[in-house]
DNA sequence: ATCCTTGCTATACACTCGTATAACAAGCGA
DNA sequence: TCGCTTGTTATACGAGTGTATAGCAAGGAT
């Protein structure tokens, strides 16, 4: 009987990004009340202890899990957006029906978005990556929105609108049950946005 | 030395309703991983074994602060509706504005509603009060829509859609950090509504 | 083939959780 | 004024929490 070694050593980033992602599993399939140390590794299929050798704790590794999230979808508007073309329009419009395809819209995504959005108002870690993510959205749309009219006073106005239809149609179409397409939710976007004031 | 009372005996139905206004306060304040036995019944002034004679247990009396959030939020709406007067279109444009003043538009009421949200990921009878009350929402809006469009083929689409619109512009309003004031996501509301499709 | 580093596991600790139970006492009916 | 009902408190229990610590062993270096 050869003994089969009992677990394996890992290169340190990738251990460390597969407690990430496997945090995110767990946020998305047992929501905030479901997470703690012991969830995620055996989610990730290592002993408990092992989570402190890679984050400070687990509000940390919570954190961490935000920020990845976070990045993932950042990536995924930015190359919508770079599909999209020069004109400032049609970027803007990409930007905003990204939103409604596949990775963002999903019940996983808006799970894991209550549970870390419900933690971090006890957790001041993740409170700190919240306001840091909702910067760079609202840093990216500005952007946009200022190509788009480049004689506009205060982009910020026109921004926050957009982020509010972008939230609201994200929303629902990620829950899943609504009688709505994707398509539909970007020919709303696009009327809505010529239908813009200012 | 005259003893005070240590405890005085309440109305059952007044007890019971000011748990669940504890239960509120705690959701709001501390969000969902501050809500315990313990930490209702602190907030409420009583000791830690009362809350379980009068509910089954603390997902009980979560999924009752549920309910009665939700029965408030339908009451500010009618009162809205009922104000505005017989003329349909005014009456639907009252029930998607009041969404954007308090007591509904608060960052209170957004507060609880992520928590009651995240835990109703993880208990049963949360879930089911949740649906129960999005149900009654889209229900009421459904209706409006109908008074104001008669003959249209299905009206969920719309109300889908202009639920998406209240549930961003309520967000980014309960957020308080937006540069954004009532009136103008009034207009906004009012804008959008004109131009929704069919 | 052996040693050594350190990734990894195993265990323990103090704390909080929801719930169950028994004793207490407030305040109404007599 | 006394007794009884029952709302209310106090206490205890097992389970689960995050964290700290000691020891094991995997696998590259020598």
């Amino acid at each position: 009987m050869s003994n089969q070694p009992a677990f394996s050593r890992a290169d340190p980033d990738e251990r460390r990004q597969s407690l990430i992602e496997a945090c995110a599993r767990v946020l998305a399939e047992k929501g905030a009340a479901g997470v703690s140390v012991r969830t995620i590794c055996t989610e990730a299929g290592v002993s408990p202890g092992l989570l402190r050798h890679y984050f400070g704790g687990i509000s940390e590794a919570i954190a961490e899990t935000y920020r990845w999230t976070g990045a993932r979808i950042d990536a995924a508007l930015e190359q919508a957006v770079a599909q999209a073309g020069p004109d400032p329009r049609a970027r803007l419009l990409a930007y905003l029906t990204a939103n409604f395809r596949p990775p963002i819209a999903s019940p996983d995504l808006l799970a894991s978005y209550v549970a870390l959005w419900s933690l971090s108002r006890s957790d001041p870690l993740v409170a700190a990556v919240r306001a840091e993510v909702y910067g760079q959205f609202r840093e990216g749309l500005e952007r946009l929105v200022r190509d788009w009219r480049p004689g506009l006073a205060d982009p910020r106005l026109p921004a926050i609108a957009l982020t509010a239809l972008i939230d609201g149609l994200w929303l629902e179409l990620s829950l899943g049950n609504a009688p709505f397409s994707p398509e539909e939710a970007e020919a709303l976007a696009e009327h809505w946005l010529d239908a813009l004031p200012g």
